[in-house]
DNA sequence: CCTACCGATCGGTAGG
DNA sequence: CCTACCGATCGGTAGG
């Protein structure tokens, strides 16, 4: 029953999402045609239209599935009321597991939005700029707190956020390095530069 | 006189790599037709090909310029010979510069060198490639030195450059922070939390 | 899920 | 630099 489990990958809508996701990653969105979909899953072009409405539409699926997934961790995180550093490095570790385990939709959700439609465009970006708000909110009070050095919250986000994306290249060097020595340098640098 | 030489932009050529700069970076390369491109410059499609030899050159064009402003500076840098953390803070400035200079041209390279035809996308992979291994090879020599903490070199890298690319996120905040507080508290952030 | 097909648009060329 | 046009390919639909 586990491996029944394990090799289903739910409907054939998740399925075109997942292979639209590597894909589009690889290829970007625009460069990659409904036929070339079709193909790698291993049916006719047409036949894709029985599970999704249309191309765009795979894009949302990924775009606001992952921006879903940040959301609903924040929550969490901002339920927490734990000092703004053991919040932050949490944040950080939840952006690095979701880069290393669900890279595609990851990268997509990063490189591909601009090829959203309205009004998904728009409401993809404001989520976004929410979330960020919120980031900051969270450095601001490090810095009220005394737990941060004073530096613009702003530049501290964008500089994590940043960071964190990095790992979009991470996969050339996988052999070298093993994960929690990754995840633990990139907190050590990341923090011990933003506490005193 | 003076006025002449700020009104051209240079040749014709450079006028078309440069308004494909600003598209590509809006629209991405795939999603921009050679028709928006022409319209754009007031021109029809047709004529573009009296200066330019396909749709991909214009991509070349831009990838390899940035390519090679990167090389030529850390070629400079290389040769001064002072310490890691002086030659890493000339990059970071450097890198902040050229992204807040030549946006849409770094932007288009960070982003859409995925559309680059062989062999142009080995060839724009390993300059890199090697790019990067020599910046890890300042910090490195930072370590041995004993002027860095005794983090993966290869982490501490992948977190600089990343970090400077956050400044494609810049034109939203621009109004709230000016330049030098920003080039300050992000070489703040990066080296203090690098430096002993 | 497939065959057959549509109108639109693409990058690019010929010829002046 | 333009008009006129090309073959190829695109996203998507009809109908079974």
């Amino acid at each position: 029953m586990a491996k029944i489990k394990a090799v289903k990958n739910g409907t054939k809508k998740d399925v075109i999402t997942q292979k639209g996701a590597a894909l589009f990653r690889k290829k970007g969105f625009a460069a990659t045609s409904m036929r070339e979909l079709a193909d790698n899953i291993g049916v006719e072009a047409s036949s894709l239209y029985n599970h999704i409405g249309s191309k765009s539409e795979i894009l949302q699926n990924i775009c606001f599935k992952v921006a879903n997934d940040f959301n609903m961790h924040l929550n969490d995180v901002e339920k927490k009321q734990e000092s703004a550093i053991f919040r932050l490095e949490d944040l950080i570790r939840f952006h690095i597991h979701m880069m290393l385990d669900t890279y595609d939709e990851v990268y997509v959700a990063n490189h591909e939005w601009r090829q959203l439609e309205e009004p998904y465009l728009s409401n993809f970006l404001n989520q976004r700029k929410t979330y960020e708000s919120r980031l900051i909110e969270i450095v601001n009070q490090g810095i009220m707190n005394g737990e941060f050095k004073k530096i613009h919250p702003h530049v501290a986000v964008l500089i994590i956020l940043s960071a964190v994306r990095s790992l979009e290249f991470w996969q050339r060097h996988k052999k070298n390095i093993n994960t929690t020595d990754l995840v633990n340098d990139m907190v050590t640098h990341l923090l011990n530069g933003l506490t005193k």
